[in-house]
DNA sequence: TTGTAAGCGTTATCAA
DNA sequence: TTGATAACGCTTACAA
């Protein structure tokens, strides 16, 4: 028995109330949660009883504090419209929780002061991955970055933080010379804002990639966001005739879906007066009618890579980084003119 | 200037290795960053260029140990599929960084032993959500409840824990009213499985409510997951002729969309041979064709909602129960038989 | 197999 | 305005 340091404060048993009232010392009650073959059978299964009545639950800063481990990672998202990062924050708490980590999400989007938060989060979890979307500053990037494992989803290729993504630009060429080739497409207009994020970027080097392939020259991207409101916005200038185009390539299906309906609603025929692509292959895109040309992502596998990386540099810092993309593939449907 | 505890460890810098560095103690620097202001300007300047040269972050464990607060909350959800999840923790999340809480997340649906996760959670977290749909053991949600304030989401009552919950059963009546008496249906099949989801249990109340109003009888839930895969089974099953029907409620947009494309597939006229509703008004339920006749909720709200509830019982356990429902509204559209 | 005791890196109380 | 110092609730050598 041990000198017990406190009063049963109301509220939360700690270890010392488990000690005492199981007639052992803090460091048997800790041993039987973390370490139980190293306690005899009798003295674990008291322990163990009283945890049980006590509805005792450790303390999980006073824990990572002495283990010198948060048991957490951090995950950083601009926000979770969409299927993409629900799909990825799945995949990443999948991997985690097999770690015994938890996951802290953190959204950007609409913070004023993201990057203090991004810095605070920093101090609370072991290793944390950054969606290149959610616009943390490089130099944030950098200042985390000596402190714990951080990597970079979708990224920019930031020196010295790996970067994990999904392949891009040779699907965004596929597509495009599809439309340019297959459909005799004259005149493409690239939708979506390329400075928003790196993985649109991407994109829309695919597009200008093709198009250079066949001696032509890409027209500038038609800035968007990833969302609805700016799919209806795009319909509405294409329809006034502010945009002149036989094909519209989007930087997610979220815009295309948008888009395609805005279309369909002012008469405009898609795919014969206009083509439509998007991007991630959500559910509604096989739903639609015409059926939304596409590329699909394993964006999960995506999630789970990464966290998956970061438990093994965790787990030895030498650790060989493993390949950084993750193949994506053209899923051809009617709005691209394919019977 | 204090006695130094340790040597610069490399890594991370700590309150002792700034506290050097200004020639201060470190509990001028922990005043720096608490209370600028019972620092005096000279000295805080100092200390700040330190914390800025060194990236100081505290270390968020013995922050919170020290604090006694955790500075989190917690989301305990099934999973993320579809609209609704990620709509619901971009709401809590919001609320919480407005309170300077980080968020932890936690996904139960594939976890064998979502309960002990749920308690370790209990541990690191200042109060929690439960999703109803998460499927915690009562027992667990009782021993967790004892320790931080818990509060259930769209869940059952249980005693003593507050419930939070879009309002289903009244608009469940009217959608199923609607078409009972407004388009004549005679014989509607229930699509969803009540029993894993307290609001979808809800749903089905309503719509045997409507059919008793009616003096008819409700047929029995035809079990389904809201998921894709469901509805297309339960599509075979329409088409093959072991479900009879013209009207299918279900349980959400997922589940009706992937209905309705199967039907559309084999044939079968939406809304002439079958009515077919869905639940969530997400985004695709509006590019279909037909439209689906779905209940709109607002999730969002509801997730911000239950994150300031927390906050408000966390500040002042004495702060009135705010109203646990949100309203929610039918959105007619071409696929329940409307124009 | 068990207990003692020294941290873990903060916050906060009390003096100075 | 600042500095000592005692918690905070655990983990983990090291001893016994």
């Amino acid at each position: 028995m041990t000198a017990p340091r406190r009063q049963p404060r109301p509220g939360r048993a700690t270890i010392y109330a488990v000690a005492e009232e199981a007639g052992v010392s803090i460091a048997t009650v800790s041993r039987v949660l973390s370490s139980p073959d190293k306690v005899s059978q009798r003295t674990r299964d008291r322990v163990l009883a009283v945890i049980d009545r006590l509805h005792y639950v450790p303390h999980g800063a006073a824990r990572s504090l002495a283990a010198r481990a948060h048991e957490a990672y951090g995950l950083v998202l601009p926000e979770l419209r969409g299927p993409y990062y629900a799909e990825l924050l799945t995949g990443f708490e999948s991997a985690a929780a097999e770690r015994g980590a938890s996951v802290v999400v953190l959204l950007t989007l609409d913070k004023p002061t993201a990057d203090v938060a991004v810095r605070r989060l920093a101090g609370r979890v072991d290793a944390m991955a950054l969606m290149g979307g959610a616009k943390v500053d490089p130099s944030t990037v950098a200042a985390i970055g000596s402190k714990v494992p951080v990597v970079q989803l979708a990224g920019a290729d930031l020196d010295g933080v790996e970067n994990y993504s999904t392949e891009s630009t040779d699907s965004a060429r596929e597509l495009t010379e599809h439309l340019l080739v297959d459909h005799g497409r004259r005149q493409l207009l690239f939708v979506g804002s390329p400075a928003d994020a790196p993985d649109v970027r991407r994109r829309y080097e695919g597009f200008v990639e093709a198009h250079a392939a066949l001696g032509r020259e890409a027209a500038p991207p038609v800035a968007a966001d990833l969302s609805e409101s700016a799919g209806q916005e795009i319909a509405r200038a294409f329809v006034a005739g502010e945009l002149s185009a036989d094909g519209l390539v989007c930087a997610n299906d979220e815009l295309a879906l948008a888009v395609m309906h805005g279309l369909a609603q002012a008469g405009v025929d898609v795919p014969t007066d206009v083509a439509v692509t998007g991007w991630d292959d959500w559910m509604a895109a096989r739903y639609v009618a015409p059926g939304l040309t596409t590329v699909r992502q394993p964006v999960r596998d995506l999630g789970r890579l990464v966290g998956e990386r970061l438990g093994g540099v965790l787990a030895d810092p030498e650790t060989p980084e493993p390949s950084n993309w993750l193949p994506t593939s053209v899923v051809l449907r009617r709005s691209c003119g394919c019977p």
